[in-house]
DNA sequence: ATTTATTTTTAGATTTGTCTAAATTAAAAA
DNA sequence: TTTTTAATTTAGACAAATCTAAAAATAAAT
């Protein structure tokens, strides 16, 4: 069993893996607002335990073992994440820091029946895909919405970009999943996007839609 | 804010006041499986926070927001217990190592929309009174069914054991909540009681009696 | 009122996760 | 290729929560 601390180097650890591989512990450091030197104990104490393979100075990458954890913590945390949405209500930007804490309670019957009570959901409220039990994704394929070309067409299914500011303004603009929207202009000037979404025009900024994913 | 460790210290005095006050350093020991010397140590640490009144050798009390934070514990703990069974068709002798864990996870708004999901419950699937927000109890008035006497009838609306064994037990007699009971005999040998439960005659010990809580 | 037993506290050590400051290694620039 | 810069690691220290063993205080027994 892993404390609590060592879950979220594995988490983080697992989420900075689809970035760069093998995973630099500066990158970690910042990520866990923590210093390299703390990393590096803690990188130290994982490898003792077949939780990552990690070599001096090049960084760390998971073993099978460390990513099936880290897996599963982020099974866990989108599963709370479905459950205070669409059961508790919350809004899409206030259920992060809350899941951040329910993803490391541990009971395998409670993550079985919570899975049932939610419907078996494929995807949390941001769109990202929910692991079964065993660690396997359901494919889903998105595209970036800055990628797109004039005229093509699409729904939002997913955002890259979880912070409660963001999704705020993204709700403000009606910007929410299952949406559809078509691409009518592409701004050379400063890269915006001006787009159709409910018979309406909008513009929005391409660091906006750098975040939303999109698929057809 | 509390750590962990702390509201956990918190959780047990407050439990054991009831029973005695000011409550004894071998008494906590012994509930939180740790040793006396370290009891001492938190015990120090809690005071200078001035959640507890502390005096050596004598014992201790909780302060009045000490008692809050604890009173706060004890409404999450049994919130939880009343999702776990109610939602997540929990037996009621599962749920209690879960919401060890649970009544930890701090959000206020968390707790204020589980409670209104779960329809504002005043009781937890034991039987025992759920705090509001405010830290007060709906008084509810028990009594031990091995204080009533011949041909008295009531309900069974708590019990005072949550340990999984008895809870499977009581289940497997038919002993749950809700059920009416009439006390037939008490049997002057053993102090068992044969009482009346679902047209059926039942012998329960003494022991069995003094755990289970009866209201008329 | 002493002695004995029990409870509680102190003193000092240990573990986990963190830190600062200095040393080392790797990467980039000259 | 040497120098400079950046990233990483080591060494040693610290805080939280725990422990053991010994000392002190309280309660119970004679």
């Amino acid at each position: 069993m892993q404390s609590f601390t060592e879950e979220n180097y594995l988490k983080i650890i697992y989420h900075l893996s689809v970035i760069s591989n093998p995973v630099q512990t500066n990158a970690i450091a910042e990520r866990i607002q923590t210093k390299a030197a703390s990393v590096t104990d803690m990188l130290k104490k994982l490898s003792d335990k077949d939780l990552v393979d990690y070599i001096k100075y090049q960084g760390v990458t998971l073993t099978e073992k460390g990513k099936l954890t880290a897996i599963n913590i982020v099974r866990k945390h989108r599963l709370w994440e479905v459950f205070l949405v669409d059961k508790l209500n919350f809004k899409w930007d206030q259920v992060h820091e809350v899941a951040e804490e329910l993803e490391h309670i541990n009971s395998p019957l409670l993550i079985e029946r919570l899975d049932e009570f939610l419907d078996f959901p494929k995807v949390d409220p941001h769109g990202d895909p929910i692991p079964d039990q065993y660690g396997n994704f359901a494919d889903l394929s998105f595209v970036k919405l800055s990628k797109l070309n004039t005229h093509e067409k699409g729904t939002i299914t997913g955002v890259s970009e979880h912070s409660s500011p963001f999704l705020k303004h993204l709700e403000k603009l009606g910007l929410t999943l299952g949406k559809k929207i078509e691409i009518l202009e592409i701004i050379d000037f400063d890269g915006s996007v001006e787009l159709l979404i409910d018979d309406r025009k909008l513009n929005i900024s391409k660091e906006v839609a750098k975040h939303i994913l999109i698929s057809k």
